[in-house]
DNA sequence: AGCTACTCCTGGTAGC
DNA sequence: TGCTACCAGGAGTAGC
């Protein structure tokens, strides 16, 4: 479940090898993953150059150039299961590999995604691809009078809006669940109801949250996610509440709860986020 | 505005 | 052992 620290992770190794290559061939396996037309994709990839690699939100975008000029950019969401994988040409990338990005060293950058979610964008139009997403929440933009206010014109629960990408951009179900925790806020608070201090303290939550995640290299679970490189994320041994249904909370003892809530698996402590204290 | 339900997918696993 | 049923879930959409 790639979120932002998993993508923000996947960028930074992959830009040094990244950028400043050309991409030679393009293949398709999987059309489904391709956003628009497969001949267009093609035509907009084949022979530019990669300028920057960078991240907004849960999307990977890729600046492109044609000598000076500007192509556009391939942008990439991972959802579920999706992953980047750079690897040689004579490297066979296993039966999940949808489409793979040939590079002008030799190396081919593969879009891997067991369960087909995962979307790629060969677009001119960055803003269309990313309309509407929410502040990134480690950028100054993001500011504890920003949250306040947003919070207050929000009659929501906490955990749905967090997950909105266009309420914030890049939390998924694993760091809205650890942030509201190191808030110690109820998954089910109405948005509204927090006082000014409530939301500072979940400003401060997300980005120390987040930023611990990344500087681990994010989380891992099963097969899913790995970096470019293969290795697993060293965050998933963090975490406080994730995945860790009836396991003592490690703040004060008391068995995680899960329950469902928007559909979404939800794991709270019932002691440190209490239902009522707004 | 915000909620639920449904869709897309398939590997893994619980249950028998 | 081998089968089936169900689950995970990011995001888009429809309908209330």
């Amino acid at each position: 479940m790639p979120e932002l620290p998993e993508v923000e992770t996947i960028v930074r190794q992959l830009e040094p090898a990244l950028v400043g290559r050309t991409i030679a061939a393009v293949q398709v396996r999987w059309p489904g993953t391709v956003v628009g037309s497969l001949p267009a994709f093609h035509s907009a990839l084949r022979g530019t150059r990669i300028a920057r690699l960078w991240r907004r939100g849960k999307f990977f975008v890729a600046d492109l150039v044609r000598g000076r000029m500007r192509a556009g950019h391939l942008v990439g969401h991972l959802r579920m299961t999706g992953r980047l994988l750079l690897a040689p040409g004579t490297a066979d990338p296993g039966p999940w590999a949808r489409v793979s990005v040939g590079l002008d060293d030799g190396r081919v950058l593969h879009f891997v995604d067991t369960r087909k979610f995962g979307r790629l964008w060969a677009t001119e139009r960055l803003d269309a691809v990313m309309a509407g997403l929410g502040p990134e929440p480690l950028a100054k933009e993001f500011t504890p009078a920003w949250l306040a206010r947003a919070l207050r014109a929000r009659r929501r629960r906490l955990k749905p809006l967090l997950l909105d990408q266009g309420f914030i951009a890049g939390l998924g179900n694993i760091y809205v669940d650890e942030s509201l925790h190191a808030a110690r806020l109820h998954p089910l608070t109405l948005a509204h109801t927090l006082r000014a201090s409530l939301a500072r303290r979940l400003h401060l939550a997300i980005r120390r949250t987040l930023r611990a995640a990344i500087s681990r290299e994010g989380s891992s679970f099963d097969t899913f996610y790995r970096t470019p490189g293969g290795r697993p994320g060293r965050y998933q041994t963090r975490l406080r509440v994730y995945g860790r249904a009836g396991r003592p909370c490690r703040t004060c003892g008391t068995p995680i709860v899960r329950t469902l809530v928007a559909q979404r698996a939800t794991h709270f402590c019932p002691r440190c986020q209490p239902r009522t204290e707004t």
